[in-house]
DNA sequence: CTAACTGCAAACGGTTTGCTATTAT
DNA sequence: ATAATAGCAAACCGTTTGCAGTTAG
């Protein structure tokens, strides 16, 4: 089986230029991942993909998913909570902030940060090759919050020492 | 059973302090854990811990830490190899950068990077209550370097962007 | 005395993998 | 044609937990 309908996402785009082998399912994956706006879980990866063809494996999802990423195309978070999160990897780096009481993810940049972490890697005596920068926070506006990003399970509170 | 020998670790007298039951298999993995000089992850206490009672369980040992970082005497880490790896919790807050050769696992501070990212929080919205940085590194001088504090395990790299 | 603890083995949840049929190229 | 893939179910691995016997306070 081939095509299905319209025009080929990002992702698909980078796979075909990367020499991917194309399936349906990949096709499908790398669009849902690439219309997501969040940082989905494999679980919703494998949701919103069975929506569009339930015959969709998990297995699958996370074969691709690995594939993806190892072509660097697509970006691994692990926020926490036991599952991995995903993201289109484009060209902008960022970190997150995470809102502890509603799960979202929030992006952010700060060059100066940026560059006190080559810094302090420089005297210690070694080179940056990548990092993990997460802050853990409580909204200051005093109000019921929204909707939760995190689909479900035990979080267990991360950080602490601010 | 009671006593054994010796002077209390640190983490025994804080135990005592805080009110908890102080079993045998309790005092020896708190001792474990304050002697530790690097980042151990469970197998790896369980395995110290084993060579003062071979009796104690991986259970108990998991249970313990568990117990441990509640009562806020033990810190758990999470340096994207799966496993959790545990420190004492001192008064000293510091991040970690992690040479990603030798799997060894280096302290540091910087108070420039934690105010930045307060008011990282602050610009957003939020009021930073934890954060996780990371910094994955490898050595500017080139040597083969040494011994591997990392167990074992499949790495699988973290980070990328830096 | 009794609530809390330990060891054991079974259960868990996210992720990986062996196998066989299927498919992109 | 043929090497790579998808689906399924079983395996994995770190971690948790139910149960029955033991122990600290």
């Amino acid at each position: 089986m081939t095509s299905e309908k319209s025009v080929p996402s990002r992702l698909e785009t980078l796979c075909v230029e990367k020499g991917l082998k194309m399936t349906d399912q990949r096709r499908i994956i790398a669009r849902v991942l690439s219309e997501a706006q969040d940082h989905p879980d494999v679980e919703l990866l494998h949701k919103r993909a069975a929506e569009i063809d339930p015959g969709i494996s998990l297995a699958t999802v996370y074969r691709t998913v690995r594939l993806f990423e190892e072509a660097s195309i697509l970006e691994r978070h692990d926020f926490g909570d036991g599952r991995a999160r995903y993201e289109e990897a484009r060209d902008d780096h960022h970190d997150h902030l995470i809102d502890i009481q509603s799960g979202r993810v929030i992006e952010f940049t700060n060059n100066e940060i940026e560059q006190l972490q080559h810094r302090v890697a420089a005297e210690l005596g070694y080179k940056l090759v990548g990092h993990r920068l997460e802050l853990y926070a409580v909204p200051i506006d005093k109000n019921g919050s929204g909707e939760s990003e995190i689909p479900k399970g035990k979080p267990r509170i991360v950080g602490g020492g601010a």
